[in-house]
DNA sequence: GGAATAATCTATACTACTATAGAAATAGAT
DNA sequence: ATCTATTTCTATAGTAGTATAGATTATTCC
């Protein structure tokens, strides 16, 4: 039992932490930055306003934390499929398809870093920042190979199609609750509207072996 | 002279109020409603803060009278196009780019409208909304017009297409400024996107006369 | 030029929010 | 059983924000 004891102990202290974060997005996502205070993340919390203090030192730190957490969702799932070895269509449909599912599992978090980041301090709005390039530009990678392989049209503007694109299934994120469709059903869809933005219109020669 | 003058009146009235409300708009687009004092309001004014209550008498009213200006440049745009008598094809593609004219010549009330009209009190997100909807309408009745005559492919979902390059078009407040493109280049090529996005994959038959 | 109207000002009540300091309570380790 | 570290609490300083009331200045009209 001691050791069992021992073994919760880290876990329980990343439990309660977490606990605190979770509040945290809830409110910012609902109410914003600026509109959320933190008392209402200790409302939701039941301990009081100061205690928040124990956990972060600033509400712009808690904000920071906030949207790196609701920037990885979408960065981790994106390296994973750049770093495979499917063509450029299959991995702009996949690309589309997973950057919902954060948007859906993760939606305070996720929300919080798109809409709120704005108003991190310079220094960490760098750090995020630097996250937002990240996915862009390996959409960017991935229209640019579509392009050389001619499985896209060779007149994209990559810069304007990524922008185009994440726009798009960014978007989701506002209308999902209006959407009457279940997130996986939506990311079949706008993926396919991605490939479709960007598809040669002259046959794509399949399986081309040189 | 006196006749002058009295012309000059109205006009003039009309002048202040909106220099009111464009420093209201500036204010709420850079800072967030929220994070937006009426102070900041009167500096960029060059008045008191107390003086802004003789043009509105709250700050939510403030922001429902932004973004009523704001939503009304997308309407207007979208009914004009939505009564004339081009072809779906064609109507999708001026419905997408005259989109984006407001968004980079009135970027403060439409940024305001887009991203701040949530935190309007419910009567007033109310009235807002409603402009929304007959935005999303418009785009729908030319998504399923273009459905029927076979210029668009009929497996549409009309929903997720209206929210999809609604989404997309939206989207270019938040990068106009990287882009580096001018305003009518991004408002034609993302009407392409939309455009290809949604278009038949078999010839669409053209000009069919029966 | 003087009355009436419009526009802005001063002063302030009231409320709310962030963050710090230091005390109290809780729980784990020996 | 007690020591120690962790967690939460109370109390509060300090700041900032919205909105109202009533005085004051500027403008227009005759």
């Amino acid at each position: 039992m001691a050791t069992e004891r021992a073994a919760a102990r880290k876990p329980s202290i990343r439990k309660r932490n977490d606990e605190i974060f979770d509040a945290a997005a809830r409110v910012f996502a609902e109410r914003g930055y600026h509109g959320a205070s933190t008392q209402d993340i200790a409302d939701l919390l039941g301990m009081r306003q100061a205690s928040l203090y124990y956990y972060f030192s600033s509400k712009e730190a808690a904000l920071e934390e906030v949207c790196a957490i609701g920037a990885a969702g979408f960065v981790e799932n994106a390296e994973e499929i750049a770093a495979n070895d499917a063509g450029p269509t299959e991995k702009l449909r996949a690309l589309a398809s997973v950057h919902i599912t954060p948007l859906a599992e993760r939606p305070d978090f996720t929300r919080t870093f798109l809409n709120e980041r704005k108003w991190l301090p310079t220094e960490s709005r760098r750090r995020i920042g630097g996250m937002s390039r990240r996915i862009e530009a390996i959409f960017e990678g991935v229209i640019r190979a579509g392009m050389r392989q001619g499985e896209f049209r060779s007149d994209l503007n990559v810069r304007l199609t990524m922008f185009g694109i994440l726009g798009m299934v960014n978007s989701v994120q506002i209308w999902l609750d209006r959407a009457n469709k279940t997130p996986s059903e939506i990311a079949e869809y706008l993926a396919d509207m991605a490939v479709a933005s960007v598809r040669a219109v002259d046959p794509p020669e399949p399986e081309k072996n040189i």
